[in-house]
Formats: C-alpha cells, sequence, structure tokens
DNA sequence: ATTAGCACTCAATATTAGCGAGTGCTAATA
DNA sequence: TATTAGCACTCGCTAATATTGAGTGCTAAT
C-alpha cells in the first residue's frame, strides 16, 4: 500500500464517501465545494488525475465524474476509515432482540435477520459443522406405536430431532431405560466416534435394544449427511435489500445477481476461509476468486464458543460501496455476541 | 357461468394455452394456423369480437392480439382444462425427495422447496396452529449448570426446543423424575389448558420442583407467543422464481411485487379461508381483495392429519397465466402426500 | 357463412438533436 | 512554482421524431 499525501487522503476520502451515498461519479466541482482544504476545481482535477494514475479511482467515461476502484476502497478501509464503535443504544437493540431460548439455529436465524434488517445488506451465516462436535445427551420419546422421536444435543447448542421407525411397539419406560444406558457412553464424543463404540457394544449385548440400535446408527448417518448439506450449514439472508441499491436497479444486473448466488459453494469457500481466523476480515469487489459479480463486497467474521469447540463465521454481501463505517462493527459485534451464547 | 359453442371454446382455449407459453398476446393469424377447424383468420377475428364482447378476452391496446382476462381463466379452469394426473415416475420422485424423519417443520420446508423446484413458482404453507395442539411429552435435558432444554411434543408431529435457564443446578436424574411426573398430567391437554393444571398443582405441592415449574409456564407463554407469530406459522417459499416470468421482467414491476409480499397478514387470510375447505381452490388475479397484484392466480389445497386435529393449507402463488394443467396436480399430491404424513 | 383485401392503429424500435455535467489543456496569476 | 480561470471538447442522458410491422375492423366478393 503505497503512501499518499495528506491532500490526496482528503480527496480520495471524500470521493469515496460521496460516492457511497450517491452512487454517482463524483466530479471535481462537488469536491472543491466540500473540501475543507480551499483549492478550485480545477487544482482538484489535477489531484484526481493523479489518484487515477495510482489506481485509486477511474472514470466510467471519459470526462464522467470519478468512481472509486477495488484499491481506492481497499485503501480507505484500511488506511482513511475511522469505524464508529456501536453505541450502547443499539448493543442494547441489538441484545434485545435476539432471543436466545432456542437452540443455534434459531439464535443463528435471528442474527441473520437482524442483521439484515439494521444493515440493508445481505447477511451470511457458516453453522458449527456438527458431525465433529460432541454429542452430550440423548433421549428417546415415544410418539406412537412404531415411531419415536430422537433427541441429540450437541455441544455448542445444537439440537437434532429425528423421527425414526421401529420394528416393535417399545413402551416409553423400556425407552427411558434405553436413553439413560446410552447417555451413559455417549459423553462427550463425536457421532463418528460412537459409531465405531456403539457398533462394538452391539456384539456383547443382545438383546431386543439391538434392533433399536441399528435405527440409532442409521440415524447417525442420516445426521451426518443432513449436516453436511449445505442448507443446514450456510444460512442466507434475504436477497431483497441488495436490489434495493442503485447498481441492480436494471432487471440485467439483478439477473446476474441471482445467477452469482445460485451455486452457494463458492460463498462457503469464501466463509470457511475466514472461519479459522480472529478478526474482521473484508473482500472487496473482484478481490476473491468469486468474481461473477463484480462491485460487491463481503464483511466477514468468525464466531467461536469460549471452549473453542464449535465455530463458524458470519458474513455481510453488499455493493462495494456499501457503508463500512456502519458495517464493519455491526458484523463484529454480532459475531462477538455470537461468542457470547453459543 | 355461460354456455360457449365448441368453436368458441377452442379459440378461448388455444389463445390461453399460447398465452401461458409467450406470454405475448395471440393474433388471430397464429390461431388460425393452429386450430383444428380450419377457419381464415378473419373468422377468428369475427369469434375474438365475440369471446372479448362476453368477457373472457381482451386487448390490452387497439390493435394489438387478445390477453385472457380473469373471467376467461375462469371458464378454462372450470369448462376446459384437463389436468393431467401426475406420473407415476413424479410421484416417486416426489415421495423420494421428501425426508420424513423430521419434524413437521422440516416437513413442511421440503415441501416447499420441492414445490418451488418442480413448479418454478411461489409456494406457501401454512403450518397447524400449536397452540391449540394438545401436547404429547414434555423432557428436560440437562446443558450445563444452569441451562435445560426443553422439548415438547405436540399432536402433529410438531417437536419445540427451549432453553430454559433455572435458577439452581438440577442433576439430570432430578429431570428425568420430573420429566415422568409431568408426562402423568400433559397427557393430550393443550398447553393453555395446561398452563391452569399446572398452576393449580403448584399450590398442593410445594417443593424444589416449584421454580422449575414456573420455568415451565413462562416457557408455554414462549411458545405460544412464537407459534402466533407469523415466522413460525407461514412458511413462503423463494420468491426468485416469479421473477423469472416475463410479466415480472422490469424493475417497477418486481418491486411492486416484492411490496405486495411485504406484509404476510393478507396471505395469511387468504389460507386461513381454505383451511377450513376441501379440495382444490383457485384465485385468479383481482378475485380476492387482495388486489395489489393483478395478474397473479393463487392455488390452494388444505392438509388435515387423518386424526383430524392438526391442519393447515399450501399454496401455490405464479403469474396468472400459469401452467395451471400442472401446477394444480402437484399442489393437490403434495397435500395429500402431507395428509399421510402428519 | 366465410374470406380476401385494404386502410388504419399503435407499440416497439431506431434515429436524430440538444443539453449539460465534467473533463484536460493552456495561459494567466499570485 | 503552485494555483486557477477560461475554453474547447467529450459523451451519456433525454426528448422529439421517423420508421416499422403486427394485428385489427370493416367491406365487398365468394
Amino acid at each position: 500500500m503505497e503512501e499518499l499525501n495528506e491532500r490526496y487522503r482528503e480527496v480520495l476520502c471524500y470521493i469515496i464517501e460521496e460516492y457511497i451515498i450517491t452512487a454517482n461519479p463524483v466530479g471535481s466541482k462537488f469536491i472543491a465545494g466540500k473540501c475543507s482544504l480551499n483549492l478550485s476545481p480545477a487544482s482538484i482535477r489535477n489531484i484526481m488525475a493523479s489518484l487515477e494514475e495510482k489506481g485509486y479511482i477511474y472514470q466510467p467515461y471519459f470526462s464522467a465524474g470519478r468512481v472509486p476502484t477495488s484499491s481506492g476502497y481497499k485503501f480507505y478501509i484500511n488506511s482513511i476509515l475511522k469505524t464508529k464503535k456501536i453505541s450502547k443504544q443499539q448493543k442494547e437493540e441489538i441484545r434485545s432482540s435476539l432471543n436466545i431460548s432456542g437452540d443455534i439455529k434459531k439464535i443463528l436465524w435471528q442474527a441473520i435477520n437482524l442483521l439484515s434488517e439494521i444493515s440493508h445488506y445481505m447477511p451470511i451465516v457458516l453453522a458449527p459443522k456438527r458431525t465433529y462436535a460432541n454429542l452430550l445427551h440423548i433421549e428417546f420419546i415415544k410418539l406412537d406405536k412404531l415411531n419415536l422421536l430422537v433427541v441429540m444435543v450437541f455441544e455448542g447448542g445444537f439440537v437434532e430431532n429425528k423421527i425414526i421407525s421401529t420394528d416393535r411397539d417399545y413402551k416409553q419406560v423400556e425407552l427411558s431405560k434405553y436413553s439413560i444406558k446410552l447417555n451413559g457412553i455417549i459423553n462427550g464424543h463425536s457421532i463418528d466416534e460412537l459409531k465405531d463404540t456403539i457398533i462394538k457394544d452391539i456384539d456383547k449385548d443382545r438383546e431386543s435394544f439391538f434392533s433399536l440400535l441399528n435405527g440409532i446408527i442409521f440415524n447417525f448417518d442420516l445426521v451426518k449427511n443432513e449436516v453436511d448439506n449445505e442448507n443446514d450449514y450456510l444460512f442466507i439472508g434475504s436477497r431483497m435489500n441488495l436490489f434495493d441499491e442503485p447498481e441492480f436497479s436494471n432487471y440485467e444486473k439483478i439477473k446476474s445477481l441471482i445467477k452469482a448466488f445460485e451455486d452457494k459453494r463458492t460463498i462457503i469457500k469464501l466463509l470457511e476461509l475466514t472461519k479459522q481466523k480472529e478478526g474482521i476480515h473484508i473482500f472487496i469487489g473482484s478481490d476473491t476468486e468469486w468474481s461473477d459479480i463484480n462491485g460487491l463486497s463481503v464483511i466477514t467474521a468468525s464466531y467461536r464458543s469460549k471452549k473453542g469447540f464449535a465455530g463458524g463465521s458470519i458474513g455481510l454481501i453488499g455493493p462495494s460501496r456499501m457503508n463500512y463505517a456502519l458495517a464493519i462493527p455491526m458484523v463484529n459485534y454480532i459475531a462477538k455476541f455470537l461468542c457470547d451464547i453459543i
């Protein structure tokens, strides 16, 4: 990152912040009017020409105003931007609108909807992987003659409900006995580990419990598959907000936007990248390999429970000209909040 | 519904079916070419003029082709359309892609996503109300020192997970005891009824159970509120499919479409209307009081468990020129399928 | 009763003209 | 030497205008 003259920084800053608001190319006359260093439009034009040479801004066409480039935004975020801290009032609002009396999926969805509402961009969340998470508790609940509900509680607050069909009519008392027995075994093992353990135990202990266990093992596989399934892994917030942005105000652009999100894998890759790392990460424009859509930026932050087992990451997708000063601390705060409650 | 000459019916049919495919006004020349009764364009024009007089079609502007009106569609659906039956292969596909080993919410979401995929319109589902549904089973699972998970199973397959904070450290054994005790009480009562029953029992039986019960009662209220909350009541599928339809191919239209769905209450009203009734219902264009969006149709069907307690309805929103021949049996079949599995 | 022929209408598309915001360059100024 | 006023020039945007063509209604002939 090249060093920039104070004057240059100020002009770049004005261009970016104005462009963030209006989405229109910014001209020299406007800057001259707003700028604290009292310069004429002509002087500003010289500075702009220089900034363009360095690659921070460009003209969409000859003799239009200037628009920030990806490196322009990057410089702005790294060297100029001072993110505002979230006000206590806003913190209060966030905390109060997240109802933490539910399993983690619900909480994550709440976080997404909240972030969607307050940021007006498109939030995404990567849930912790359950396949490797430890199982804390398992419980069988009789539904009717041949169906029972298996409730599995994982570390990190995940609750999975599964209905399995049985070959005979178990009594609830019997099931409770099995629950207790199993809970002795599972304590703190992942379902991958348990598959082996349980299978070994079956050989020792062939009783009516046997076929039930088979059902459970089959069930473990189901949970495993479902978790690796994208739908239970990546949560995407409302796309609608993005459509309000002027860069997507025509049909073709909207179409290309929809296309870009069709394949979740690229988004997942992006979030998995940041899942390991601490703090905020920002991807600007075609920075990523995900260059389908120019003009989009992604702010991400990872979250992780204090004990360190369950982690994921949260992101916010918006136009490159998104309001970083507000969006960054929001993502940051919500990520921290998630750390606290899972 | 007025009777129509065979010839008139055929022309109307061709107009509608062509319009469903192309979304463009249909001209006399085209009909003359396709039509089995070999008539010249001029004759067709006479018929068309007559059909327009009766209100089944209209011209968007002078000397354009003809477009069906709401009554045109209505006549078509009631008197002309022969819905294709779903092929065995399709039935197989539907059945196999609905994984019924989950609670009812998951199943309903699966149904929505499936319907969205195969129909390319926008599915909606009204879930059964849980407030009045009977509670079958309640179970406490210890998570950590001060948090426990309450699992409530309702008739109809609803499972609600709630995390509640307790004032002291309950042991799992203790909790299991309470579970058993409570399950004796709750058997087949709604949570509304239970609130009264439990409160009465507290007076008789003041022990350490007391504060836990308070938590549960509070929890009942939470469930109640959450259920009456729209988000857990009306499920809406992806809107994106609708945007592909040519009638929404410009920005203004998309905006108005988004606006129309912003307020869920109108959709809920519509679905609640049909929830009581048997069979398929079709709302065309501005048929409903929900006239915000002309040009939309809704196909609905109710579902109900065999025992009759839990019921809701499922719908499919598309442009008025939707492919009824395919869409109607799909909605119908999925509704029936839901009846079978809840 | 049907149809060929024709004048007419009107959306959609292409063409042109004019405006104006904004530029780069040059020469004058502090 | 740094800054600025002046000016010719560019080019997207908008509105006005012309052109096209699909489709019509009516009339007269079959």
